[in-house]
DNA sequence: TGATTTATGTAGTGGTCATTACATAAACAA
DNA sequence: TTGTTTATGTAATGACCACTACATAAATCA
C-alpha cells in the first residue's frame, strides 16, 4: 500500500547527512537545534517527527558516519592479505579521509563528545563503544595473523592494537588542528616503522 | 601599602585550581558557571570580580594546567641527555599523569575544546597553540640531537616529532575512555619500538 | 464530496545560560 | 566618627536551549 497522509517535503537521507556534518564539525553539545534545522532545511517539528529528537538524530548520524565515512578506513581490515597490510591501509586511509576537504577534518567518533561528561551520557557511551570496537577489530586481525603464521606467537596483539588505534585517534586532533594530508601520511609511515620491531620474536 | 577595602573571603589559587579541574573534566563549553561557582565555593560576582569572566578564567586555568600538570611531562625534554630519553620520558610520564586517579584522565589541552568550533574561538586557538608548541619542542630537541651527532643528518625531525606528539594526543582519548596505566605504558613502549627504524640512515 | 492520516509552519513552553545591578558588609583612611 | 574602597549575596537581566501545542496543508480512502 502507498503512503497515506501528506508526503514528506524533504529527503530524509539528505537531511540526515546534513545533520551528520553539523555534529561532525561542531560536536554533539555545541550543535544547537537551530544549527541543525538550518543545515537540514527543515523546521524543528519536522525534525522531531522524523528523527525523534536531538539524541536519536545523533545516534542515526553516527550510524551513517560509520557506514559511509568510516567504512573506507576499517572495511579492509578483515580482507587484507596480511595484518601488516591491514593496518597500513587503516593509517593511510585515515590520512586521506581526514583531509578530504569537502567534509570536516578528523573523526566524528573521536571529536563529537570526547569529554565523556556531557549532558547526555548515552551519546558518550555510544561513541566510546565505537572507538573500542575499532581496537577490538585490529586485535582480532592480529590474533588471526598469529594463527596463520604471519606473526610469532609471542606477539602482544592487545598492545599492538592499542598502539595503532591510539595513533589513529591522535590523527583526529592533528587533522582538526590543520595538519596536511602529507603530514598525516608521514605520521602513518613513522608508525609503520615500528612494525618489524613490534612483531619480532625478541619482544 | 596593605590592601584597601574588604579582603577577599577565599583563596584565589585554590579557587582557580578548582575551576581548572572542572574545565579539565567537562570541557570549556560544558562547564557552566553554576558548575564552576559550586566547585570554587564562591558566587558569580566574586568570580567575575576576581577572574574577569568565564573565558579569562579558562585562560588562567590553562596556564595553571601547563605549569603544574604539564610540566612533569614536558619539562625534561631540553635537559634529557638524549632525544631518545627525552621522548621516552614524555610518553611514560604521560601514561603516569593521565592515570593519576586524583585528577581527571587525559590532557586538558587536548580534551577541553577539540571541536575548534565552539562559541569562543579564542579558547580554541589558545589550546591549539599549546598543542602545537609541544610538537615544536620535540622537533627542536630532535634537531639538536642531529647537531650533536645522536641522530643522522637524514632524520626527518618534523615527521618524527609529529608522530610522537600525535600518539601523545591519542593517549588522552584512551585515558578518558578508561585505559589503565599499564595499557598506556604498553602503548608508549610500542611507540618507542620504532625509534631505531626512524633514526637509521635508511629512512 | 467528506473523513482520515501525515507533514508543516508559527509561535510558543519552561529551563538554563553567562552576565550584571544593586544593596550590604568589611576592611582602611582621615 | 565619617568617608572610601573592595568584596559579597541576592536577585534579576536578556539570550539561547531543547522541545512541543496547535492550527493548517496535502495527500489517500470511502
Amino acid at each position: 500500500m502507498p503512503q497515506r497522509g501528506r508526503p514528506r517535503g524533504f529527503d530524509r537521507e539528505e537531511a540526515l547527512r546534513s545533520a551528520m556534518e553539523v555534529f561532525w564539525s561542531q560536536g554533539y553539545d555545541n550543535a544547537s537545534l537551530a544549527d541543525l534545522t538550518r543545515a537540514m532545511g527543515i523546521n524543528a517539528p519536522s525534525l522531531y517527527a522524523t528523527f525523534g529528537g536531538k539524541e536519536t538524530l545523533f545516534q542515526e548520524a553516527v550510524k551513517l558516519y560509520v557506514r559511509t565515512e568510516g567504512s573506507g578506513i576499517w572495511e579492509q581490515v578483515e580482507t587484507a592479505p596480511t595484518a601488516r597490510a591491514a593496518i597500513k591501509h587503516v593509517l593511510h586511509a585515515t590520512a586521506e579521509a581526514f583531509t578530504r576537504g569537502a567534509t570536516p577534518r578528523g573523526c566524528m567518533i573521536v571529536l563529537a563528545a570526547p569529554q565523556m561528561q556531557g549532558a547526555n551520557s548515552q551519546v558518550c557511551d555510544a561513541l566510546k563503544a565505537h572507538r573500542q570496537a575499532n581496537g577490538c577489530l585490529l586485535e582480532r586481525r592480529l590474533r588471526r595473523a598469529v594463527e596463520e603464521g604471519e606473526l610469532p606467537a609471542s606477539s602482544d596483539c592487545t598492545a599492538i592494537a592499542n598502539y595503532y588505534v591510539t595513533l589513529q585517534h591522535g590523527m583526529s586532533i592533528q587533522a582538526r588542528d590543520g595538519a596536511s594530508r602529507e603530514t598525516l601520511q608521514a605520521i602513518a609511515d613513522c608508525a609503520m616503522a615500528s612494525w618489524n620491531a613490534l612483531t619480532s620474536c625478541s619482544a
